[in-house]
DNA sequence: CCAATACCAATGTTTGAACAAAGTATGGGA
DNA sequence: TCCCATACTTTGTTCAAACATTGGTATTGG
């Protein structure tokens, strides 16, 4: 029984839309909803408000709000069910068709055990490539973290290079982990979606050293853009894998 | 200006809906929407009737009619525009998430013009891997396909061997198609899952010179398997990118 | 104490209506 | 003839209202 009164006036004030913007009622109204339930308070399969009151707080029609509502539905992102209520979806665990792929997870999985064998973090301007996949002004300071992964007998498997626009690091922070999971958290964002590109690419002199391979050799050069849940990009890796010890494998769905 | 009068009296009968059905009109209507859209006549990017006929021609009301209608176009089935009208969309869209992939269809849906300029077809004692993907006893016979993909001025840009364990092919087939499509036909089979498999390798003499690269440049090796519904392999594909001329983009979603 | 029932709160369904925005066709003026 | 304003067709958006259905809870009767 969640009532209006679960939300500040303040959170109401913000979640008022705009009758008179170019942006029709149902997307604002979406939008809302995505910074609504990215608040960790429905996190926790509390329920959202209900239909009438949603509407009421946004100022729109119930017939406008449920647009909105069902996409949500329609994208996995809120579960409902009729005579209860609606709340956040737990999050399914991967194993799944056009899911990722967090490769530390993946690995551990299958009983192999992966390691972060080198790092190296600082702050630098982002170049313009950077700056255009995280969508921030060109020469804006980014962290930019490398990493060498490896696993069991093989230590030298994927080279990465990540660049992030927001993630401040503490000394104590657990690199063994996902570093989305850490941008979660530290962020209060939500890993939402990720924009891949494949292409394959001969070793440089950096790169040969650090996975051990002659220069030359053909690497599969994977770019990942992670987006949050408001779409707004979260991090970008450039990842090279050493193909003789690393096979990419996805799963596609019809659609 | 499709008129009610375009469908005939019977069709229109076999199309009212039940209000006394347990099924909800808006299901019904899906139903009847995608017999409507089954038929030849609208398969030629004829126009279906507008909204407000095809809601009369239902007994059931607008908003209701579109709630199947937007159920249709977001499964990429119809395709709709302003001011113009609803027609049955042609080829299947990729571009959708963890959706794939027809390259040429997603090419086209570019404006590009892609073309196969090079094609050899013959019969072949499937080798161990190729048996194994297809998951057929070794040394059967299979349908091997090699054909050279360019687009514009860019004539070298992947070469693909296909193989398909049941595919017959009649001299007058147009290969312009994905292959995967004859194949549904021919066996009607439908294509429903792929299995991926992304590597880098350096291109070999045979591969270098259909190509047009020097031997030892990196290509994007990626291996398919199609299955169909019952999750039967239907095609495994070897393709080579050329990676100047190529990337390969994926969008996946966290589920 | 338990079970059948009544009630309530939430989502689900359906309608009719009105206006907005986008594209197309038309017709008149330069 | 060409171009632009205009009217019209079609989809897009939004609302209010009513009732159905579902699932949970409280009440009542045995």
């Amino acid at each position: 029984m969640a009532s209006v009164r679960s939300i500040s006036r303040a959170s109401r004030r913000a979640l008022r839309l705009d009758h008179g913007s170019p942006l029709p009622l149902h997307a604002q109204a979406e939008r809302a909803l995505r910074t609504l339930i990215g608040r960790k308070k429905y996190r926790n399969g509390v329920l959202l408000p209900d239909e009438v009151s949603l509407s009421r707080m946004l100022g729109v029609s119930r017939n406008t709000l449920r647009a909105a509502l069902l996409r949500l539905v329609g994208e996995g992102r809120l579960e409902r069910k009729a005579g209860v209520g609606t709340r956040v979806a737990e999050p399914k665990l991967a194993s799944g068709v056009g899911a990722w792929h967090s490769f530390t997870r993946e690995m551990e999985g299958k009983g192999v055990r992966v390691e972060t064998y080198s790092l190296q973090a600082r702050w630098r301007t982002a170049s313009s490539p950077v700056a255009q996949a995280l969508k921030i002004p060109c020469r804006t300071k980014v962290l930019c973290l490398d990493r060498v992964r490896g696993w069991n007998t093989q230590p030298e498997v994927a080279f990465r290079s990540y660049f992030h626009p927001r993630l401040r690091l503490a000394p104590k922070d657990d690199f063994a982990r996902p570093l989305y999971e850490l941008i979660q958290e530290r962020c209060s964002v939500l890993a939402d979606e990720s924009l891949e590109e494949f292409t394959a690419v001969p070793a440089g002199r950096w790169l040969a050293r650090r996975l051990r391979v002659r220069v030359g050799t053909p690497l599969l050069r994977r770019e990942r853009t992670v987006l949050d849940t408001g779409r707004r990009p979260m991090e970008f890796a450039v990842v090279h894998y050493r193909c003789d010890r690393f096979k990419l494998t996805l799963t596609l769905r019809q659609k």
